[in-house]
DNA sequence: TAGATTGTTAATCGATTAACAATC
DNA sequence: TAGATTGTTAATCGATTAACAATC
């Protein structure tokens, strides 16, 4: 097994607009494309995106540049959307109902099997088609589903107290839209973290540096 | 007036998050606290936190450290939380509903004014206690009220056909769940993305990283 | 073939960490 | 005062950009 050499999380980031951009770029009807052109529409530089694509392996050709499909392919493996992963979603409040009805799932390489509440109020409810659950039915679900991931929405305690359950029951990949710190608990979860709150704090910051 | 450094993204991105931490300490009664101390509560090298606060003021004092209560009320500040913000939101769909519900604009230093949809089954349902208004009234809106801020949670569409009317009333801050390119449109405007399936396509890499 | 463009090495730039004199 | 801890300068590390030989 080819040992692969840890990708920078700058390059991580950088992913998933590549994966944006292309498929546009496909859909427009173009067949190839060079780094330089591509830089252009993405405003990076050619060096870079050179540089992002070389860690994963030669997808170019010299004196051609890149074929947009077979790029727009490579880095969807990439990310894994060829890989649908079970995934579950906890609170169903507004947010969790607002991500659950709104987000792809597929298009991404998630599939979402399962929504749970804690709150009998919304238990029962059907979102996109899935009824909501109590979470006293979370183990017995996930003894049978085997789900890979878990979709967070929920306040800082009720995480607290949920995420090790979750991971008990063998779950190591969190989409987090709490602010608690699942990766510390666990390091070896892979956790990505949505603060929202942080990012309209951004908001503000550069609204006052603008004046 | 004094002529502020450019401050590195880098440490923007920082900033709420020593806020949040200093939030909580100050709520468990703490007085002072060193970088030393705030470092391994955050997990950060001391010396980081030092060249992040230096880039706003002396806020510590040797021998001592940070008065906990006015470090939280500095950063407070240069994050514009004391700096009531009209806020207008454009999209009540699933997740305009949600993040209108939701979120704490008041304690970040945004007031939500009004929100608006162009879909006739939306407009007139109250959320947050302010009614939804057709987006056609969204001028009259604007030159009455004077937001100066808009949040969009619009496909990507909607977002480019509505942007212009917005800055032309006058809204330069963005707090962007489209992946419309509104900085390179509007390059003096601040703007904040929230591109939720970039978020979901990195956890997809992380979770294939740990197979 | 000649021109274009990659993959990759080297140079630059910026951010993080370490060290320490200043000072409370 | 002595100990603690800052603010800040210097050293290190990592990411971005530039350059160019390899090659389609």
């Amino acid at each position: 097994m080819k040992e692969r050499k840890k990708v920078s999380n700058s390059v991580v980031k950088r992913l998933p607009r590549y994966y944006r951009f292309l498929g546009e770029i496909k859909n427009s009807g173009m067949i190839r494309i060079s780094s330089g052109e591509l830089s252009r529409r993405m405003g990076l530089t050619a060096s870079q995106i050179r540089q992002d694509l070389n860690n994963f392996g030669d997808f170019g050709q010299q004196g051609y540049g890149y074929n947009i499909t077979d790029l727009h392919n490579e880095i969807g493996k990439i990310l894994g959307v060829e890989n649908k992963k079970k995934t579950i979603l906890i609170g169903a409040g507004n947010l969790g109902n607002a991500i659950a009805a709104h987000m792809s799932f597929e298009k991404r390489g998630f599939d979402l099997i399962g929504i749970f509440d804690s709150n009998p109020s919304l238990t029962g409810k059907f979102i996109r088609g899935l009824k909501v659950k109590p979470v006293s039915q979370l183990d017995d679900f996930c003894g049978k589903e085997k789900p890979e991931v878990a979709v967070l929405c929920l306040p800082y305690e009720a995480a607290e107290k949920l995420v090790n359950k979750l991971y008990e029951a063998g779950i190591k990949n969190y989409w987090n839209f709490s602010h608690f710190d699942i990766k510390k608990l666990y390091p070896d979860s892979a956790v990505e973290n949505v603060h929202l709150s942080d990012s309209l704090l951004m908001l503000g910051f550069h609204s006052n540096e603008n004046l």
